[in-house]
DNA sequence: TGTACATCAGTGAACGCGCGTTCACTGATGTAC
DNA sequence: TGTACATCAGTGAACGCGCGTTCACTGATGTAC
């Protein structure tokens, strides 16, 4: 990690701060990405950020033209964190060797990791999700949960789990169950026991891949 | 309506304004559903909506308790707003007679009035969902969409369209497909052409229901 | 029907807040010689 | 190895903005007698 560099020339729990903070943009993202947590989207406050980072509120300007400039990096940093989420659930998968029932759970996998990381990080996910003006949207805007999706259903395709007029139009059912279901309980169904929820989580993911699957 | 008593007692075309308004609340609230139409929730703004009524910035205060209160009105009418949809949408469906189609179509036009009004009214749409703070949500939050959901499932289960094991877990599965799906195409979606969105819809609405359905 | 008066529904000015951003500046860094 | 100096990365103060909200106030309304 590059604090390291700022914790080498500074000692750990000196008073003395340098005058050269060493990582500052960095650290600034790091703060974004905490006020991102606790309030979601408008709760990136570039003068608090500088704040927490100990640093004058104009420090930030050496680094960011602006406020929506730090605001898109961390909105990157939280659709990294929620494609993460997704390969850390597929991983944790364990693999039955029947290839059909592989790409299943595998397509289940990635809409579970994209949910958990809803549930755990609601500000961050409404971050990733988030665009100031649809036209200037950035081009690779929700790419990597949208890739690992789309890898998932043609597995799915490929073992004859998925029949090819349906897959056009997997991508979107498959997306818009987990999407949905994630602002469903962080919103109207918020108050359902984790119990109940995690049960719900679990029949849906079901639902939406019976809704894909080759009917005999 | 009640406007029709200020119009009965200031001639249309006046430009005297009298000093009492008349219907200063509704006014408020209409002021207030342009600017979430507008620009979303955080659009919603004392000063402006007393400005475009014409009326000093703390008029507001003789009929709302302070901002929270008009924006949480304005969000009961989205909500309303948001059913009418949906019933417009049951409304125009031209019944077969066969019970289980039947029961199948309308939760389908459903899904479909509410995906519409997402597409029509994106910030009332979102108004709608926004709760300031969960502990301090309204008992009534996200009531008639609900209740027409469950009723047409139910009109499912009940011409055997929908299996009693995955009764339990149809609201949640059917809600979060529309939702989502409504989510995704004004955000990451929302470049799609208009042709190609329409049967993304249609076909995710079968796809939503294909998964509820018992199979043979 | 007329009048006194309480009440209601507005006005205009002001306060304090936190924000994004800019300005002129200064301490630290690193490079050419 | 030492030094001059351009450049980089910070500082502190200030500006202007629009907001929610409060204050003391006044014009209009309607009710009791």
């Amino acid at each position: 990690m590059s604090t390291l560099f700022s914790v080498t020339t500074t000692p750990a729990g000196s008073a003395a701060r340098p005058y050269h903070h060493g990582d500052l943009r960095n650290a600034l993202v790091r703060a974004g990405v905490e006020l991102a947590r606790e309030g979601g989207p408008p709760a990136i406050v570039l003068r608090e950020a500088a704040r927490r980072v100990g640093v004058s509120a104009n420090a930030a300007y050496r680094h960011f033209d602006d406020l929506p400039a730090l605001v898109e990096v961390v909105a990157q940093e939280s659709r990294s964190r929620l494609g993460r989420s997704m390969l850390d659930e597929v991983d944790r998968l364990e693999l039955t060797g029947d290839a059909r029932q592989d790409a299943i759970q595998r397509t289940k996998a990635t809409g579970r990791g994209y949910i958990r990381f809803a549930l755990a990080e609601p500000g961050l996910f409404a971050l990733a999700f988030m665009c100031e003006l649809p036209e200037q949207r950035h081009p690779s805007y929700p790419v990597l949960p949208g890739v690992m999706l789309d890898q998932a259903l043609d597995e799915m395709l490929a073992t004859g789990a998925l029949s090819p007029e349906t897959r056009p139009f997997a991508f979107a059912h498959a997306w818009a169950g987990v999407h949905g279901l994630s602002n469903l309980l962080l919103g109207p169904l918020a108050d359902m026991p984790a119990e109940q929820r995690d049960a719900v989580i679990e029949a849906t993911l079901d639902l939406i891949v019976q809704g894909l699957r080759i009917r005999p």
